[in-house]
DNA sequence: TAGTAAGCGAGACGGTACGTCGCGTCTTGAG
DNA sequence: CTCAAGACGCGACGTACCGTCTCGCTTACTA
């Protein structure tokens, strides 16, 4: 018996689907799998040779591209920190492509239970982030509510649209944020 | 010229095709028009007499049903008086089937405009039921990013499930959000 | 109980899909079944609303026009309307385009139940024509192998293309084949 | 310049493939490449090595099997070795699974111009034996339409399915054609 | 005896057609 | 003019199969 027989799966294939369902969502276009497929220029079988289903491509597609986005990086308080994270976040978030974007991953996921397995890691892996930030200086508060409330007026404001998402509305939330902690240390 | 000719609405008609969609939800199957009409026993058309589309159809279900749900009876400080109600709504938001009722409204209206248009009005309801108990207390605060705190924390937790959504979660985000305005008055 | 409702079927849908399809076939065009259904401007769930599947589609197409090809009439002798019959429907089975169409034909049947039940019809209704013509001068004679001779010669004509199916070898073929059925009468 | 370097194709893979395409088609089964490459054990690339297309290979398997079928030795008489001829012919065609395969060639063969090759040359070589046959007792009549006939009717009733393909009417059809040949002499 | 070229089983790849599903519209006869 | 039923045009879905390609291994001739 051996260890593996047959081709090795195409990595570059991989990624040429992942920057075409990005491309289409930050073009607006409708995401098809056969758009998707076509302008990869794959075959609908190879995108499912990799993901279980549609929403898990498109999601995992944004994923790579959030990861890298808001500062971690310290600025000497947990103000400076909190407000320095939120308000990038924000900003990057608040812009239309962006923001349509994270709807249309919500949507997906809501469809499709492997996508919402991919959106629930990349919401984790943010809110992580924003943990580690206060936990540089608060070591012992409990911060769950703090975070699901700055993501959930994030989230809730995308996704409603009756409020704005940029730098000013991040830097207000992250002063009240900073304000909550601090009382509760 | 006649002031009406024909047969009338049939509001029964109405209501019949509301109880399906709700329990469509509930149980949450898929919502597909053909299953709405085939379990309210109503022809697809009747449904485009009265909704603009399918998304309208899910989200007024819904509406109808929320929209006498949280206590807006005074309790004595605003304290109190916000405790009771976000904690009445995280109780009755936090349940399975209320919960899902909610994430596939969301999604309706990321896929429908007219759904979208509907979960806004909606949403400015809830909130302004929020704005009119703060408002009875600190009539001069500016409200809007406490309020989307508490909505926020509420959809973000339902959307993604990663934390629960109960009368505890409800009292500790409710006092959290009343020091915050005491503060800022 | 109503004894039926909803909207009639469109015959004109049905004609237009078999037109689509005869059309495809006689240019020689790969008879897809978005093909058809676009040529048609027709859904393709209305081609399986009428059809079991696409060779029968195929298949009816095919059907229709042949039904009336062959004269019948007669002219005056059994040697005469057979040699009229026989070499009018080799002559025209002869043509590249309709010959293609029955190797078509035969290799939707062969994949195809439906289509095979469908081509079983269409040459039952053949042979019957010749019976008929056949009848008409020998009534009592057994004319099951002559009939399936002639058809039998045309096809493995037409399916192995190694002679030629033309006005000529119809007529060679129609005298043999009235020989041979007045020496077992 | 080498006369040749490497390892020699396996004559063992090559009969895999012919009997795992042979079974697939008397088992009525659907015959893919995939399923002739998974029943024989052997990768897909091994199959095109040794045959230009599918078609090919299954027509390959069959022609094999039927070389050897009928008789040819003589009984002594015009009539007496067509009857054997045509008889066994029928007999060994009219059984279930080989009218199958049969039916599994044309299919082939109408779809890719490699198998149909295959079956010119297959029938071809079948009508060779007839030609033979004929030629032993009356070397100078024209047996083209003759030949046909027989072979028409085989083909024709096992692929419209309408009469049986047996002993008895290899009898009758050979003690027509026999007639038919004298008479032309 | 090492090098090298071809064959091998396995299976991923790009592509194309399939048959199904859902949407929102249109049509029918009855109320 | 409404109602239930359901056909319609459209277009996306996920699957199947084709014939090609790529992988690590095996085999056999050549140097």
């Amino acid at each position: 018996m051996r260890a593996h027989t047959g081709r090795r799966r195409n990595d570059a294939a991989k990624a040429a689907i992942l920057a075409a369902a990005t491309d289409l969502l930050a073009e607006g276009q409708p995401v098809t799998l056969g758009a998707i497929a076509g302008r990869a220029q794959v075959g609908k079988q190879t995108i499912y040779r990799w993901w279980p289903s549609k929403g898990a491509v498109v999601l995992e597609a944004m994923t790579e591209r959030a990861r890298s986005l808001a500062p971690t990086a310290s600025t000497g308080s947990l103000e400076g920190d909190l407000e320095a994270f939120v308000a990038a976040t924000f900003t990057a978030a608040g812009t239309p492509e962006y923001a349509a974007t994270l709807r249309g991953i919500v949507s997906e996921a809501l469809r499709d239970e492997h996508a919402a397995a991919v959106l629930a890691e990349f919401t984790a892996d943010r809110r992580e982030q924003l943990y580690l930030i206060i936990e540089r200086w608060l070591p012992d508060v409990d911060a769950d509510l703090a975070v699901d409330q700055v993501y959930g007026v994030l989230w809730y404001r995308i996704l409603i649209g009756h409020a704005t998402v940029d730098d000013a509305a991040g830097r207000q939330l992250a002063a009240t944020i900073a304000a909550q902690l601090r009382a509760a240390s």
